[in-house]
DNA sequence: TTAGCTGCAAAAAGTTTGCAGTTCC
DNA sequence: GGAACTGCAAACTTTTTGCAGCTAA
């Protein structure tokens, strides 16, 4: 599916702006800042708009926001329903991205443990350490 | 061991607002907010000299740093060297520390399919969903 | 046409820094 | 006594909001 079909489906309108956005998105495979975004979209899009944008794209399932033990959001596409996770360089913050295979999915174990719970319905799994470059 | 204790054998000084703070870290089993600990410690610190004293104590491992897809970070205090978990309810933010039985520790076979890094040494796995007073 | 998108300016929220004074050891 | 800690004020960074103009459908 391309990105104005994409944006279309969710009931957002296709502009170039953010469809440069689903671009910058696609061709990184690391999850990205809002300022990393603004700054790939040379002048595209404002920074005002690409955290609106983002906001409208998070509603809408195609981006999740992760956190990574910084300071600021990243945000990655959700390609299919596929987990991955992520190795971050806490010298440089480097992120890499990682596939880990489960033989079962944790959130039922975890709901099970979690008395003040109704439903889990996502995780989060990411990793800590030192990049070769760093260490 | 005491927080007295505690503080020196890192290093630290064992001031009145330190051995406060950890002591309400202690007393809050969730991971809490540098606002939400400033107001517990109800004037024994102010925000500026919490955020330093975290710092202080996340250098020396003493607490830990947790991020949970809101836009602040959360602390709590490193309880020996067990793991435990989060669950986040996405509606109103509350979080419950959960267990999480693992036979194998994550970090081994994340590195070996991390190209680019050259240890991974901790892992955060948190859980999101809707808790029972938000369902 | 018009609801949705955009940019600018400004504000809000979270965190860090400079500096002068205080306190732990 | 001296290095470590603290508070105040101010700066800085990230993210949000108000408003007026623009554009995709």
């Amino acid at each position: 599916m391309d990105h104005t079909a994409l944006l279309r489906d969710a009931g957002l309108r296709a502009t170039p702006g953010r469809i440069a956005l689903l671009a910058v998105l696609e061709r990184t495979s690391v999850p990205l800042t809002a300022a990393e975004i603004e700054k790939k979209l040379k002048g595209k899009l404002n920074q005002v708009t690409v955290y609106r944008a983002l906001e409208a794209l998070i509603a809408s399932g195609i981006v999740r926001r992760v956190n990574l033990e910084h300071d600021h959001a990243h945000f990655e596409l959700v390609h299919g329903r596929e987990h991955h996770h992520h190795a971050v360089c806490r010298s440089c913050g480097k992120v890499e991205d990682i596939e880990v295979p489960h033989t079962a999915r944790p959130e039922h174990e975890a709901l099970k443990r979690a008395t003040q719970f109704a439903a889990l319905d996502s995780y989060a799994l990411d990793f800590f350490g030192t990049c070769k470059s760093c260490a």
